[in-house]
DNA sequence: AAAAGATTGTTGCAATTGCAACAATTCAAA
DNA sequence: TTTGAATTGTTGCAATTGCAACAATCTTTT
């Protein structure tokens, strides 16, 4: 929410969104929002808690984003196919949907807000290109190991910290780097037991280099 | 080069590159261009043929993107880790450079020149984030063969084709689903002799579902 | 507080993969 | 056109991984 408004008072975000084509969805909890309702979208979690995730042919769901309030999504900020995404509700939650060719189609380019709407708009992207490549980075290598250490130093690098506190679970953190969770543990154990890192429940401690 | 400056007159482009902090340089074949000459900075190909590659901290080089005439390139854009990243041209080549912090700090937003500059690109940065979007789900896939398999489907849903053309050679695709360049001909073979792909050089049909 | 659900750790085993090494072919440059 | 470089195909073998199946904790809900 902060940063896609970021410099834009109240009173011309409502303008805004009346210059947009916009509108606010309530979810209870646990509803799917099918993510095809509109074309080419972007939503904004108003409130609530929200999962993106996907079920491929072979019927095995991965979660690809968990949003919080403030986080933006959409067919075109995550892998949206509307085929194979469900957008899930954790709880009660509450979503500002806008149609971006009414975004990109907008002729009001005279409005300054408008303007910082799009700065906006490209500042966030630019950051998930960042995130994207990072998460490439990882899934590219090829040892869980060599994976793991991937993600520990893009985490310690980011942080400036050679602590890192898992900001998710470990069956989370072993579908993001796309291994088998038990490999994943294994894998954990040895580098613990050769003394590259100390773990203490969702804390691991680097102690090489 | 089309789509930043699209629907922008060269006219109106000769203004908008001078209100921009923006330099054109021009290599010799086979130069490396330092990524992090800039610190947040967009590169336009104007003439030539560029590649992108990462070098890890064992030494492996892995192509990360190959860039034609048009093409644009950033630290924002592709995971240029200015560490780890060089940015070498194949052919004589001509860059122009953008400061990115000149591009979001411009005042100059009464433009509608501008505008559309802005909205260009935020057009090819989403582009970009379908492009890792595709990348990661193959690269999440847990076998060589899955891997395959989804590659070959976004190509044919992209191309509305059963019929493939290899954008490039299987050693590279090899590096683009990061898997062992022999094992990944080991697993074409044993899916040409289950019927499910038939190839000829670079052309691979399908003929499963 | 009890029950149900999710997370974590562990291990044997079979399947998949990376690695190395080599030959054959194609491509590009001198 | 010839020489060198890059690409492709192949295979044995060892290492890594996914899978399945459990038990032990934690969490959450009722």
């Amino acid at each position: 929410m902060e940063r896609l408004f970021y410099q834009i008072s109240d009173n011309e975000k409502e303008k805004l969104l009346r210059l947009l084509e916009t509108n606010i969805l309530s979810f209870p909890k646990h509803i799917v929002m099918l993510s095809n309702t509109q074309d080419n979208m972007i939503g904004i979690i108003l409130k609530g808690h929200v999962q993106i995730t996907r079920t491929d042919y072979l019927g095995n769901r991965t979660i690809i984003e968990e949003l919080e309030e403030g986080d933006i999504f959409g067919t075109l900020l995550s892998s949206l196919d509307s085929d194979e995404c469900e957008v899930i509700t954790k709880e009660e939650s509450q979503v500002l949907m806008i149609d971006y060719n009414s975004i990109i189609q907008c002729p009001y380019t005279q409005y300054k807000y408008f303007n910082q709407f799009i700065k906006n708009l490209l500042e966030i992207t630019t950051n998930k290109i960042e995130e994207k490549n990072e998460r490439i980075e990882i899934l590219a290598k090829k040892t869980i190991r060599d994976k793991l250490l991937s993600y520990f130093n893009i985490y310690a690098k980011k942080h400036g910290s050679r602590i890192i506190y898992l900001p998710f679970s470990y069956t989370t953190l072993a579908d993001y780097i796309a291994v088998d969770r038990s490999a994943m543990s294994r894998e954990l154990k040895y580098l613990k037991e050769e003394g590259f890192i100390e773990t203490k429940g969702r804390k691991i401690t680097l102690l090489y280099k």
